[in-house]
DNA sequence: TAAGCCATAACTGTATACATAAATCAAACA
DNA sequence: TGTTTGATTTATGTATACAGTTATGGCTTA
C-alpha cells in the first residue's frame, strides 16, 4: 500500500490529532516528545512539522520550536471568506460535468455523517470536512482538492479556537441539499446552495472571541477601578 | 535583518532559480549537488525541498529525490483557471478598499516593470509575477497572499514549460489597466480587467504541447502502419 | 520580600553517520 | 550482438551527535 516513510506517518498523524482538536491551538509540538510518541527521530518529526507549517496548521517561531496554529479572529474570518470563494468554485466546476458515480460517492459519504451524528464528537467533525475535500477532489483537479482541504483543516482549528462546543450540528441536511443542487447541472443554484450551507456553518459557529481571548482581556474585567 | 536560517536561504535561492526558468522543469535536484553549492549540509537543502514540494514547486518520489515539478499540459490549464478565480476575489476585495499609498506602491513596482522590459527575460519574469503577489499582499490576507503567491510561482512554471519563448511580452500595459480599473472602486469592473488581463497572458503564451510533448505522441507519427 | 542576575537545563538548528533503496555498469549468457 | 543478472556506486531516509539559543530556577542583593 501507502509505502509510508516515516516523516509522512508522523505528518498524518498529527494533522489528524489537529484537525480532530485532540491538540488544541495554541499547544506546543515539542520535537522530542512527538518522536518518543511515534518511536520516531526528531528528523522526521521536523520534516513533518515543515509541512504542516506550509499549511498553515502549525507555527514555527525561530529557534523557538512548533504550535498549533492560533489564527486570530480577523484571520479566522479571512480564511471563512476564501473558503467561500474556492468552495464556490468547486460546485461550479462540479455542477458542469458531476456522474452517476460520483454522486453514489458522496451519497454514501453523507450516509457515513448520518450514523455519526450524536455519536462522538472528532468522528463527526473530521466526517463534515471530509465530505468538503472530497467534493473538490471529485473536480478532478489536485491544486483545488490541495486548498480546499486546507481551507476546511484551517477551519476545523478555528472552530476550536472561537467557537462554542458542539455548536456545529454539521449540518448533514444542507450536504444533501447541496447534492440535489448539484444534480440540477445548475451552477448558480449549487454555488448558492454551498454558499448558504457555508453562511450557516459560520453562523452556527458563532465565531466570536471566547476561548481564551488574550490574557489582557481576560483580566481587564478584574482590574480594580477604585 | 531577516535572520535567516540556512534551510530558509536555501528555499529562498531555489524557489527564485525556479521561478527564474534557470531550474528547468524535470530538472533533477540532488540534495548533495545543492547542498554543497550552497555550503550548507543535505538536513537544510532537505528542509527547503519539502516546503517546495508542500507548493507544488517540484515533485518528490519516494526514494527517488527530487525534481523541479513538470505539470501535465491539463495541470497546467487547470492551475491558470484557479488563478483566475483567486485574482478575480483579489481584486474584488482590493477594489473596496484600496489606499492611496497602496496605488503608490504598485505604480512604482509597475515603473520597474517598465524599465526591465527588453532587458534581461529572467527580471522581468520575476516582477510581472510580483505585481500579482504584491496585488494579494494590498488585500492583507496571508491566506490569499499565500495561494496566489504560489499559484504565479506555479505559471512561471508552466510557461517554462509551454509556452513559446519570451511570448510573454509581460502585458506591462495591462497591469497599468488593472490599476486604472482599481481606481474607480468598481469591483466588477476590476474583476473584468484582470480577467482580461490572465486571459491575453494564456493567449500570448499560446499554452499548448511542443516542449518535449511526451516521447508516445512524437513517435505515433512514425509508426507504420502498413 | 521583591527584583535582578547567573548557572543550568531543555530544546532547536545543523552536521554527520549509517542503513537501505535505486541506478549504473559490467560481465556472463544465450 | 542483445539481453539479463549481479556487483558496484550513488543517493535517499533516518538516527545520532553537537553547537547555539531560549527557557527555567535558584541565588544574591537591596
Amino acid at each position: 500500500m501507502t509505502q509510508s516513510s516515516r516523516a509522512e506517518s508522523v505528518y498524518v498523524s498529527l494533522r489528524r490529532a489537529i484537525i480532530e482538536q485532540a491538540l488544541r491551538p495554541g499547544m506546543k509540538l515539542p520535537e522530542d516528545a512527538i518522536g518518543e510518541q511515534f518511536g520516531v527521530s526528531r528528523t522526521s518529526v521536523r520534516n513533518a512539522l515543515v509541512r504542516l507549517s506550509a499549511e498553515g496548521l502549525v507555527e514555527v517561531r525561530n529557534n523557538r520550536g512548533a504550535c498549533v496554529a492560533e489564527p486570530t479572529l480577523e484571520e479566522a474570518l479571512d480564511i471563512f471568506s476564501l473558503r467561500r470563494c474556492l468552495e464556490r468554485e468547486v460546485v461550479n466546476r462540479l455542477s458542469r460535468k458531476i456522474t452517476p458515480a460520483q454522486f453514489a460517492a458522496l451519497e454514501a459519504h453523507v450516509r457515513l455523517e448520518k450514523d455519526a451524528v450524536g455519536g462522538n464528537g472528532p468522528l463527526s467533525i473530521r466526517l463534515a470536512g471530509e465530505f468538503h475535500i472530497l467534493l473538490a477532489e471529485l473536480t478532478g483537479s489536485k491544486p483545488l482538492t490541495r486548498y480546499v482541504s486546507e481551507i476546511v483543516s484551517r477551519c476545523s482549528l478555528i472552530l476550536a479556537l472561537y467557537s462554542r462546543p458542539h455548536s456545529d450540528q454539521c449540518g448533514v441536511d444542507e450536504h444533501i441539499e447541496i447534492i440535489q443542487a448539484l444534480r440540477q447541472h445548475d451552477p448558480s443554484r449549487a454555488m448558492h446552495a454551498m454558499e448558504h450551507h457555508l453562511e450557516a456553518l459560520e453562523t452556527r459557529a458563532q465565531i466570536s472571541n471566547q476561548a481564551e481571548p488574550d490574557v489582557r482581556s481576560i483580566l481587564s474585567k478584574y482590574v480594580r477601578t477604585g
